[in-house]
DNA sequence: AATGAATGAGAATTCATTCAT
DNA sequence: AATGAATGAATTCTCATTCAT
């Protein structure tokens, strides 16, 4: 039972796309429109503003990756080492195709300092993913112990992506995957 | 022979400011003369363009990093592991103290795929870090492994860096560092 | 036959309410419809467009002063200062409970200039609130003098609703009106 | 000693016959700069907003309303008659020769309910022009008294106006002008 | 070098209006 | 009649940049 998606939704997505690969402020309104076959104006009928949209496209992959990933971390009836497996793998899988990197680690850069309802959706992003991280690791490792190597974790993906998108080389954000595996060995 | 600080280099540093602060878009001409005590106009007498001076800056990091952390690399009388330490040190002691975090990795983040100039200094940049770790863990490890190690170290402070400027938890880069510091023991 | 409220009666008087208060250009075809409970769109069902809806309202105030206040002034069986306190009661009834002041008023200093079709409706609605009270003044003063009169009054009432609704004073309001009395004791 | 008209002064005097001959809505800031020689965000230079403008429109008359009418009430070495009729016929010096009517009167009627900023200025204006004649009445008359004669004075003078602005009649408000002095014989 | 004024291109946003359903 | 979506033109405002002084 796929969800149908709404023209708000194909708003959304391809906002997203535009956001991650050319940043906030230098993605307009009329890009946007563009990119959805509508006139700039058009998309003011589906959200109030800008940050507005921009908030939307925050939410939308949060809850996608809560779904999609983070949810893999509260599997407990797969042994933790498995599910750390699935875990990466799955990141992988999404940042490996995902053209420009990752949307929240972007705008955390470029304008949490300058628009702050942005800011508070992006750390509660990095939270949920932390959050889940520890949910892994504490079963083999002591809590706080769990929560450095989960903080380490996250801090260690996004440079990692940070990488992949200015150099664009997918190779070495493998690599790091792969050695991010060795944690729970 | 200290070298002056030019008016140049006063705009310089009071743009290094904004930029990392704010990011390159929501820094205006005006702001930055502002901080100066200029007006936005009168910048142009020192610099062509906004995407110049922000070159400037980008050159003027790269070059205090070269000369004040890079550097440290390859004093080759001093054993690797120490080395590492003393470079590591370095690194934190800078970014402990730098508001906004990396330019660098924050303009690889927000500009790089919409100016090209830009984005080549970037990677200068990057490439030189990577060189710096890369001759250090060579004299420890295959040339291969030890290049693998450098680019995961850059990543990892990246994103560590990332992570403090997003929450503004200087402790837990500290303790990032620390981590790091294990890779050579 | 009490005439029955249809839908166009409806919106004319949501937009009565809002052209008073907050002024032709300031009031939005969106809160129209928001005060009819429909969406903007609908409104163009009934009315061909703004100023369509606009002429409508004044013509709506027109003939309800037609009808409610400058007939009395045509009740030549009653004595004409009788009929003078009747009009001037009916006219401060109406003001004292019009949030906004003066619909036709409000518009002449606002769109007059600008709205051509507007402009003939306002004039209209004053030549027969100026005719009536000449009819009443020509009974007791030389035409001329009776004409001078009028024009007077209905500027004096003007002025008097002008600073009614600056002031939210109601009081003053009412003291204009008792001293316009005593132009025909 | 003329004053020298500055460039903001110039901005200020063409913004003022635009907003009142065609009201605030109505006139864009692109009209404005037409007016002025400028392209529209020119004025931006000198206003930091429309709003910001309008308000300057509105002191610039208040102030020129002090210095070269309201001044007249008090120079109290003239007989409060003398002065009374001077009073007069400056107002109606002033408002023969102003396109549009009175800003301050306009204004009230269309935007003192949406701009808050907007709607003390106006008050401030007619504050003043109300305590002028107050000054004047006092000399003759108990001070309630006084103070009723001056708001109706107000009131009717603006009324005149709006009707001379609709009509285009200049003759009938000459002819309220000489009525009113009366109101002191 | 610095300033104040101006520019022009473009940004976000608004709004009356239209149209398919 | 009503709606939701879309339009296009216009509106306020911003900003990097230029230029005469």
């Amino acid at each position: 039972m796929p969800v149908i998606k709404t023209d708000r939704d194909a708003i959304i997505k391809e906002s997203i796309h535009l956001f991650k690969v050319n940043g906030y402020s230098q993605t307009t309104m009329a890009h946007i429109g563009k990119a959805c076959g509508l006139i700039k104006g058009s998309i003011y009928h589906h959200f109030k503003s800008k940050e507005d949209l921009a908030l939307a496209c925050l939410k939308y992959i949060h809850e996608l990756f809560e779904r999609d990933i983070f949810a893999i971390a509260y599997r407990d009836n797969i042994p933790a080492q498995k599910r750390f497996e699935q875990f990466t793998k799955a990141m992988e899988e999404y940042f490996l195709h995902s053209e420009g990197g990752c949307l929240l680690g972007n705008f955390a850069l470029e304008i949490s300092n300058t628009i702050a309802p942005l800011k508070k959706e992006i750390i509660a992003y990095f939270d949920a993913w932390e959050e889940a991280l520890v949910h892994i690791f504490q079963e083999k490792f002591e809590a706080s112990l769990a929560r450095d190597m989960a903080k380490q974790c996250v801090a260690s993906s996004q440079g990692s992506i940070m990488m992949m998108r200015l150099y664009g080389d997918k190779e070495a954000f493998h690599k790091y995957n792969l050695e991010a595996l060795k944690l729970l060995v």
